[in-house]
DNA sequence: CAAAATAAATTTGTATGATGACCGGATAAC
DNA sequence: GTTATCCGGTCATCATACAAATTTATTTTG
């Protein structure tokens, strides 16, 4: 007994054969598909299925289809969402993995912050900065406030994907995040360390000095990883 | 003639009140929901609508249906996908903003791949750096073998969200990266230019520098950006 | 009584047919 | 020639039925 074939397939299966029909150029941009009852008696399958099926290339964005008149082929046909499937961010090696895509932006952001923050931007930073220093005095984490320092930071670009992207991976960094700032309140000179990371970031960002932005927003990141593995075990 | 209200909404209207729902709250991770039945005479609609609504939560893995058991709460419920709307990237600026964010991760990953390149990985990158040389001499525009060759420099770095991240921009960049190709095959210079960014970044990771393969990768970025902007108008 | 086998009930997956809403073009009316 | 109406095609929704898988209840068995 081996392939069980099976599965919850049938709906997919159409999907993914509609797809591959599609990006294979069967159908061009704009087209018109088959209609559902066409579809449900080639796939030899019901219209129940078929229409399953064009129900998620729609919300993929690939089709769209219009009441009376057909099922069309979209213009953009084909894009496809950055999606990280949440299970495997459990293994500590992925996290990792992600801290370090993460490490790259951030090194970015902080050098653009650097070249182009308004006084507005800077003030908003430093503002945030405090920020982490009061909710830690008054025996929080800090999580939300190092969220919104980083935050800050991204904002400064004026690059939204900057912002978009590092929202999306503290999705999954979330739980790290916590963990992270548990050892730094953990530990006194982890604490003192982060402070210092976090002002040498601003400090070169009140310069403009690009280069020293960069480096060290990468060095606050990486000893960020250093203090994820080192508090875990 | 105002709000013509009604539009495709009956499955999007029950999706979207269901995943609130479960955003708010009333159904925590794990837990199952009520069976399609009972939710079809709570919303007032057929099962068909039910059904449809589900599957699109489905397939934002919000839940999870097991057929004789029931629809389960998946546990990366709140996780949401990174999205950019096609429409956006029309304009110059996104464009050069998705390529700003691009050259934050190229660097890394150039940084990366030179410190932990294996010897396959090293001669993938270099098969793909002469494949591009291949194909422009062919008269081809090389746009296919340089995606492959920053492929196989993200393969090096054995994280696999730097290639998954690499790959979601590139859908936003393909259009982008055909004119800069055009306007790089269109002057003798650029074409060389290219060469010369790519090999610097070859050399540096042969070599095992990080620093080197980082600043190579940043200014390959940075030149393409300048060789994108200048080629149009 | 406990455990295993069996049966029944529940629930999702698929199939089928019907009806309404909407679109597009053809036809008819003016 | 322009407008109005009709008509066929198509998707959206509904209702019902059955299949398949799972869970729960029941019975059998040792």
């Amino acid at each position: 007994m081996f392939q069980k074939i099976p599965a919850q397939a049938l709906s997919d299966t159409v999907a993914r054969q509609l797809l591959e029909n599609i990006d294979a150029g069967a159908f061009p941009r704009g087209s018109k598909l088959p209609t559902e009852a066409v579809l449900a008696q080639q796939f030899g399958v019901s219209r129940t299925v078929v229409r399953e099926a064009i129900a998620r290339l729609k919300h993929e964005g690939v089709v769209e289809p219009r009441q009376g008149s057909g099922v069309f082929v979209t213009e953009q046909a084909g894009i496809k969402p950055l999606r990280i499937d949440y299970t495997e961010v459990s293994s500590p090696d992925a996290v990792l993995q992600i801290v370090e895509l993460r490490r790259a932006i951030e090194a970015e952001v902080a050098a653009q912050a650097a070249k182009r923050r308004s006084e507005e931007d800077l003030q908003a930073i430093e503002a945030a900065l405090l920020q982490i220093g009061v909710d830690v005095a008054a025996g929080g984490d800090g999580v939300a406030a190092d969220v919104a320092f980083h935050r800050a930071l991204a904002q400064a670009t004026r690059n939204p994907y900057f912002i978009k992207t590092l929202e999306f991976l503290s999705q999954y960094l979330e739980a790290a995040t916590a963990v992270t700032r548990g050892n730094e309140a953990r530990y006194e000179d982890f604490s003192r360390q982060v402070r210092e990371e976090h002002e040498a970031i601003v400090a070169a960002i009140r310069a403009g000095d690009e280069m020293a932005a960069r480096n060290a927003a990468q060095t606050h990141m990486f000893n960020a990883a250093r203090r994820l593995s080192q508090g875990q075990s």
